[in-house]
DNA sequence: GCCAACGTTGGC
DNA sequence: GCCAACGTTGGC
């Protein structure tokens, strides 16, 4: 999951300790929250249109998907004036703070690793702020953290 | 259904 | 600030 820190960063989540992932307007990426996110599941907190961009943390699904009530908040700044209440359109996840990373494993230095070649994260053009991580990618990601 | 215009994401 | 990539909108 990317968030861009100066909005929220993994700094919050540790002292929040969880948060509702509101905001996605993306039906891909509300999809896979949808669709393919459950209870425990361990997810990667990546920092965005940071300096550097990167692996930050680590966080767990605490709460599978629902409406994300933002949605019909007129103040809000992804208010979606065509969704219905009674058919609702976005959804999030609630999500808890596991860990922050030591140090941030950048972009660039996942992208100088060839076992993460067929990462999602690191293909061309791909710019979901929810996507999957195979438990292979994920594990390799922390074994770097942690060297 | 096509596609141009426009908006967003996000690295650099 | 620039720009590539991609998604959405709306006229036709």
């Amino acid at each position: 999951m990317k968030s861009e820190p100066e909005a929220y960063s993994i700094a919050d989540l540790e002292r929040e300790g969880h948060t509702h992932w509101d905001g996605v307007r993306n039906y891909q990426a509300r999809n896979f929250m949808r669709d393919d996110m459950q209870v425990g599941d361990m997810v990667l907190f990546y920092h965005s249109n940071a300096t550097p961009p990167g692996v930050a943390g680590i966080a767990r699904v605490a709460r599978p998907a629902y409406p994300d009530h933002t949605a019909w908040d007129p103040s809000d700044k992804h208010f979606d004036a065509k969704t219905d209440p009674e058919n609702p359109r976005w959804m999030m996840v609630d999500i808890e703070h596991v860990e922050t990373l030591p140090a941030l494993v950048p972009l660039e230095v996942l992208r100088n690793n060839v076992l993460l070649e067929d990462m999602p994260l690191l293909q061309k053009g791909q710019r979901l702020s929810v996507q999957p991580v195979e438990e292979r990618h994920f594990r390799e990601v922390l074994r770097m953290a942690r060297t």
